[in-house]
DNA sequence: CCATGCAGTTAACAACTGTTCTCCGTAAGG
DNA sequence: CCTTACGGAGAACAGTTGTTAACTGCATGG
């Protein structure tokens, strides 16, 4: 349906991305909310009036960031959480997985850890639907799971609260190491598969006290 | 030791307090990196360069700021994680300390999420290493216990680390459920119990694999 | 009682911020 | 081909920021 896009609108689309690309630099040393319009385009080499022409605040362009960071994640879940049948090895996967993840992506990963909690209510919000989105995702996954027979919904979705929670943990951890030598990513790495395996432990024996 | 502390000084531990108080609230809605030093001088009524007697900048505020939101809270911890022996009792009284403490110092708690991956490194800092003196103080609490009989130090710090990350996740969560009808904080409340009883149980098998 | 030290004030600085209005060049669409 | 629409530039605005300097008043310690 879209026909290659004329050379105008490929240019806006050039430079709205070349404004998100700066801000999320700029934001690896700051909190959005400190962000300043001004800022971002002298690193683009704009205009401080062409900024309007794509985001009505830095608000606004954060909550595009969190599209860009958290959008395109969720068939990455879904594959993952329901990989192979092996425990030790989905666990040992996934840990892999954020890891690479947090690799290719550190700025992004950084901007989503750093305004979860942040200043900027908008963004906050946004964060939180993607994330609640992801838990969803998680659950409805672990509900194809035969060892989930005689789970509750409301259960289910307690126990990928947790996973999701425990991903985005990791995944800091991850990004505190990025700088340090490789011998502590190995250690986070130990950590994370550890507790992903006592969550697991406790999942296959929460019926335990149930008829 | 300390006889009553001259006038001098009480009055300028009273305006640092002043000080503190307002940059605290100021920091609801935005975060420590764009706080300005002039905005919370004249939140206090004091002239901008008194801030210099106080505070170096902004980001030595936000460290006095960790100090006084999480500095006294670690007698509560000991006593609370070894209370009781009664598991679904100790978990209870867990998760409604977590509600009581948030509803006392909200702007803490709040301030605390926030900056713990926040903008300013120095306040980073002093958040992880609070962070991980409460981890410490778990372990050792949790080495007391009977139950872990059998554990590693590295499998006891991997333990505390997952209850101190869900005590803090627990408290972002009743934080959103401020200005939410009591329904709210009633599922928030039995969410972070059903949480908590799941690592539990991961807890109470972990070792069963072993010899 | 008097000299010192220090919390807080006042004034001024250059630099920066978000936003508005006016303008320019040019791709797009008839 | 010619008009329109639009991405971007430029200049100017009032207001804000952090930081410096020189000051004032008063509690403090000898």
């Amino acid at each position: 349906m879209s026909h290659t896009l004329g050379i105008r609108q490929a240019q806006k689309q050039k430079t709205r991305q070349a404004l998100l690309d700066a801000a999320l630099r700029l934001l690896e040393e700051q909190s959005l909310s400190s962000l300043g319009l001004r800022e971002v385009t002298r690193a683009v080499g704009v205009a401080p009036t062409a900024f309007y022409r794509h985001f009505r605040s830095t608000a606004d362009l954060g909550v595009a960031l969190v599209e860009e960071a958290l959008g395109s994640l969720h068939p990455m879940i879904r594959t993952t959480v329901s990989a192979v049948d092996d425990h030790d090895e989905r666990i040992k996967r996934a840990v892999e997985l954020i890891a690479r993840h947090v690799d290719a992506y550190p700025a992004h990963v950084r901007f989503i850890a750093r305004e979860r909690h942040g200043g900027v209510q908008p963004v906050r919000e946004a964060i939180r639907e993607q994330l609640a989105r992801f838990t969803e995702e998680v659950r409805t996954e672990l509900a194809k799971d035969p060892e989930s027979a005689g789970w509750s919904d409301d259960d289910l979705l307690m126990l990928a609260g947790l996973y999701v929670d425990q991903m985005l943990s990791t995944a800091s951890l991850f990004l505190e190491t990025l700088e340090a030598p490789e011998e502590e990513r190995r250690r986070v790495e130990r950590l994370a598969t550890r507790q992903l395996r006592l969550i697991g432990i406790g999942r296959s024996h929460w019926r335990d006290g149930t008829t």
